[in-house]
DNA sequence: CGTGCAAGGACATTAGCTCA
DNA sequence: TGAGCTAATGTCCTTGCACG
């Protein structure tokens, strides 16, 4: 039988993706978000039905009936029905879920009984379901959920693997930093003495970045880029484009060394192509293309640590959960709107510099080197 | 085919700054 | 000078995956 979620705790954005199908089932629709991430009327999804891998052993569908009164759950290639159960449940389960959570506090949270027991009858026991093997393959990437959806204005159907983020927890993540997407800079003017000191400062306990910083500048360190200390990560930056390392260890030391304070994605860009530090003819276009590409490529699924093979899922998008509990979409068909959200709604983000294994001295050959390692996290306000 | 540990992700907490 | 912000940094939880 299938196991309950009750008990189960999990942090907000993972029960989103739980709420998600909740409300999409209910609804039956799937509003588009326009540039400010607000809902558009007049562009929607009809969603005709879900698809989830909770075991390996099956795939299951619930599809939503002709008139939108009923969801039929039943496994794929086979015939027989598991269970038919009205939309407005699915309503009612994902408002109770949602209102259940928010306002709770904590690393990780227990979802309403009521709305476990109804995780139950829908066969859903891993309300963070591994989305189907298969279709993960070929879309690749970072899909929680797989729905077949009909397009309101051209009737077009078609299945869409979406990844969800959710904006009623904290702000997600889109690139994480991890204890491989260091960046090396090799460093002038060190020494034995000098690493030593460098990398004993501490400031209450804690690594004390800012101290660091001022301890380059007073011994007039300068640091130069050589390559990312993962090779893996280099070739997949070189997937994107060639010089693609070099654009980002730019936007790195930017933002832990040179930057003024403003951390967002645009303005650093901006920056970037005053500075040209690639020597582009055209670098008000240049720059601002290769970043949007490494944003897609974060989003859909390339990490720092495992070898990638570029692809990016050729139709479906992002869904978000609004602090209201609307779910809103972009789709392939705004992917132009959705990069330039992606640019315009992102920031460098210091992370822990013990847990990423960055700023201390290393040396190698003789020579002194420098790691350094953000992530790329969404702004709390869209612009 | 378990199991243990690292990676990955979100969140909490603390520190530091700004402006009234 | 303290309330309220943002930055800095650690904690907690789960999942993926290597290893035996």
């Amino acid at each position: 039988m299938v196991e309950s979620i009750k008990g189960k705790k999990l942090n907000k954005g993972e029960w989103a993706e739980f709420y998600v199908m909740l409300k999409l089932l209910g609804e039956g629709r799937l509003y588009t978000a326009d540039k400010l991430l607000q809902k558009n009327y007049k562009s929607y999804l009809d969603v005709l039905k879900v698809i989830r891998q909770e075991m390996t052993s099956h795939v299951l569908e619930y599809i939503i009936d002709e008139d939108k009164s009923a969801v039929i759950i039943k496994p794929q290639e086979k015939e027989e029905i598991w269970a038919t159960i009205s939309t407005d449940e699915f309503s009612e389960n994902a408002k109770n879920l949602f209102d259940g959570i928010k306002d709770l506090k904590g690393n990780s949270v227990p979802a309403p009984d009521s709305v476990c027991e109804f995780a139950k009858i829908i066969y859903v026991s891993k309300p963070k379901a591994p989305a189907v093997k298969a279709l993960k393959k070929e879309f690749g990437g970072k899909n929680d959920i797989f729905i077949e959806v009909r397009d309101g204005q051209t009737s077009i159907v078609s299945v869409m693997g979406f990844s969800i983020k959710s904006k009623f927890g904290h702000n997600p993540t889109l690139f994480n930093a991890g204890s491989s997407s260091q960046f090396l800079y090799k460093l002038s003017n060190c020494n034995d003495e000098i690493m030593d000191e460098f990398n004993a400062i501490t400031v209450n306990g804690g690594r004390g970045w800012s101290k660091c910083k001022e301890y380059l500048t007073d011994n007039n360190i300068s640091l130069q880029f050589t390559s990312t200390q993962n090779p893996v990560y280099n070739d997949n930056l070189f997937l994107i484009r060639e010089p693609m390392s070099k654009i980002m260890a730019w936007c790195v030391k930017d933002r832990l060394i040179d930057s003024p304070g403003n951390y967002e994605v645009m303005e650093t860009v901006e920056r970037m192509t005053d500075a040209n530090p690639l020597n582009v003819p055209n670098p008000q276009i240049y720059y601002e293309k290769a970043i949007k590409d490494f944003l897609m490529a974060g989003f859909t699924g390339m990490t720092a640590g495992k070898p990638w093979d570029g692809k990016e899922q050729v139709n479906g998008g992002y869904i978000s959960v609004m602090d209201d509990g609307d779910v809103l979409c972009y789709h392939s068909n705004d992917r132009e709107a959705f990069r330039d959200y992606l640019y315009r709604n992102t920031h460098f983000e210091y992370v822990s510099a013990d847990k990423y294994v960055w700023s201390r001295i290393i040396k190698i050959d003789n020579d002194y080197y420098l790691p350094l390692n953000v992530s790329v996290r969404f702004n709390t306000h869209i612009r």
